[in-house]
DNA sequence: AGGATTTCTTAATATACCTTATTTTTTTAG
DNA sequence: CTAAAAAAATAAGGTATATTAAGAAATCCT
């Protein structure tokens, strides 16, 4: 089980000591998945927020006449999860699955919560954590706003250029909130 | 200076007591403002963050081409900030102007971190904050990109009714990117 | 390798939403 | 209270994006 860049990873935000490395680390669990298999299906609780080691993942939610949404992919170095459910303990309304085989460390909610009370610079970690997540996804909001599907592609690929080498078409535009026509359009408008 | 509404928002999340309560007390002022003006404009550093006690107040900006892209409201018991730019210590992006008369009571970024570092269980208090904001700009994400702008309209009116009441149809057709002429006729096909 | 899926492209038609312009209503200020 | 200004409604014509359908290309499976 490699933990380096996890470590790397909560470093960038809180220091640690080895004790307290190893305290984080004793709730960590391995979980690789091969391309197009599951971490989170809709419907199971979700219980446990995964950091990806290797590999691409997908968040997407199907509304109800059958489209698919991408909430958001996570790569190398990046945390995932159905947030609103981890958090609150409830069905995830979200599918998280392999763009590609994936190498990930699983938290449980519940080792979460005892971090926040046993280490408590947890919290500080984690609240870095979700004020760049929530900046990051207020961005997007003005963006889907403001912008025309071909500026949002745009942006999307030079933000995310090894994400928008490893998905499909079709996943990059349920993303942008564009049909795979519409985006097939765009790239071949490209000049 | 009326802090009880504040009181109670952070008592929400963590328990204090009252030698801490006023060290966070000590920290505040109040700002209150008028009917259309502004508490922070673009380019300003974003210095504060503000904790709405009475009215409602609005964060846009401004794009290239003109148009406002109206990112956030807040009205009582709400928190407000250009939270990127305030993290960060940068010019500030958006305008927060008032739709209403407001009293608010501000925090500094400095004595953000005070707090921070010397009551560390603010950053519970403020990891559960960005949480909440992370997850409904989530959800406002995917509802932008499944919903159509009916749609949207009435999941706004539903679950901000005071809000909804309250703002011009210019500044709501701003909150859900679309035309004020297209949002008139929206409402006009009400039945 | 070769058939079977899936993905991508292309194109015609349809629709949601925008732009511009004008009129009506509401709000603001003197 | 009234004039001026701002906001909202209405309508015609235009554009971005969706839908449907079909064929081409890539990928998957034994």
């Amino acid at each position: 089980m490699n933990t380096d860049l996890l470590l790397l990873n909560i470093c960038k935000n809180i220091s640690l000591n080895n004790e307290e490395n190893a305290r984080i680390l004793r709730f960590l669990e391995e979980e690789k998945v091969t391309r197009n298999s599951f971490i989170l299906r809709e419907g199971e609780i979700c219980d446990y927020i995964y950091f990806v080691n290797s590999g691409i993942l997908r968040a997407y939610c199907i509304n109800p006449d059958g489209k698919e949404a991408t909430v958001m992919f996570a790569m190398k170095d990046w945390w995932i999860t159905d947030m609103y459910c981890f958090l609150n303990g409830l069905p995830a309304m979200v599918n998280i699955q392999a763009v590609e085989a994936c190498s990930t460390l699983k938290l449980s909610k519940v080792h979460l919560d005892t971090l926040f009370t046993e280490l408590p610079k947890f919290n500080t970690f984690f609240r870095i954590l979700m004020q760049n997540a929530y900046c990051r996804e207020q961005l997007r909001t003005i963006q889907n706003l403001t912008l025309p599907a071909k500026d949002r592609y745009e942006q999307f690929t030079k933000k995310y250029p090894q994400i928008a080498k490893k998905v499909t078409l079709k996943q990059t535009a349920s993303y942008l909130g564009i049909t795979p026509e519409f985006l097939s359009v765009i790239r071949g408008k490209r000049d």
